[in-house]
DNA sequence: CAGCAACAGTTGAACGTTCAAAAAAGGGAC
DNA sequence: GTCCCTTTTTTGAACGTTCAACTGTTGCTG
């Protein structure tokens, strides 16, 4: 049986199809792109940053499993095998958590803090490079207007975060000296 | 040292912060959520959709292995793995390059072609309900022309792709009859 | 027609994510 | 206080990508 035959598809128009394309090449040149500078200048495994800049702008420089999983979008398990390579690394340390003693907490150290101060830097000015300088102020808007309408018509919750690992930007410049 | 007495770095404004983590929140949440259905609707590992488009889009609906990996922006290396797992599942036979005796084209099976006609509805439908039905018109412009932006400042042969996996739309309803 | 750099593709190990299963603790209902 | 369901986190195997060799072919240079 043919498609046309059996089904009531709508299919996308030439437009529509021109822009997925581009989109999602972008999107997957854009993020390789980051993240392979980012492992080039630190040493860093994709997420990783991700995770440290999460820990760093954290109250007590510390989150709890369960809302490092829930940031990234990602699963429990990805965050325990990731949070247990920065442990190796020194960049992190875990503490138990004191009102719930089935949870744990990831702590920020100082060389996590260091070695996210010195990667940061770069990283700002390849996403400028890749994505920022190269948009105009209505670009800018544009952008966040259509990924917030994408957003409100997915998942809330989603648990889903392939390896399309983006970075976050650190407010390292306020961080405390060392 | 602190960042702020050694560096110049510009870092990105509360506007540009926040397009930027919309943009990559949603981008991600998108290709995982794709890549879900596409796994559990169709039963195929992240990529595959693509490699069967890009087939079933081709001449002969054959291309060698090196017009894959351009197109999909991935390594040899990716292609080889990925063509092997298509082979094995029978939709996807190799055959030997008759202009260059280095070459091998990957070329769609019927069975291929069968299982592609049979995702690419859903994969149409879910694509369309986390993305295209959102936006209006003026958006769908809107995100082709940032998307050619970044690409165009992007490297034209950045060989990078990394997990996230992204599906095209197939033209499957101008296939032939089986 | 050697010699040799570049190209096309494969191989296998290392790495990170996903998945299903399981351990351990919280929070109610009775 | 005990049963039971839920939540939090870990574990180890399976899967897919990446990376660094490696094989074989092309095509240019002398």
């Amino acid at each position: 049986m043919t498609i046309s035959e059996t089904s009531t598809t709508r299919w996308l128009t030439a437009e529509e199809q021109h822009a997925w394309r581009s989109f999602a090449r972008a999107a997957r040149l854009l993020f390789a792109q980051l993240d392979h500078d980012l492992s080039r200048d630190a040493g860093m495994a994709p997420g990783a940053y991700e995770l440290l800049v999460l820990l760093a702008e954290a109250p007590q420089r510390s989150l709890r499993m369960n809302e490092l999983a829930e940031a990234t979008l990602s699963s429990p398990s990805r965050i325990t095998h990731a949070v247990g390579r920065l442990v190796d690394l020194g960049w992190v340390s875990r503490s138990s958590c004191p009102s719930d003693r089935r949870g744990w907490l990831a702590v920020l150290t100082d060389e996590g803090q260091s070695a996210l101060a010195a990667a940061a830097p770069r990283h700002v000015e390849h996403l400028r490079a890749h994505l920022i300088d190269g948009l105009s102020a209505q670009d800018i808007a544009d952008l966040r207007r259509i990924s917030e309408a994408v957003l409100s018509r997915l998942p809330a919750s989603g648990t889903a975060a392939a390896g399309c690992p983006t970075a976050l930007v650190a407010a390292v410049e306020d961080c405390p000296p060392e």
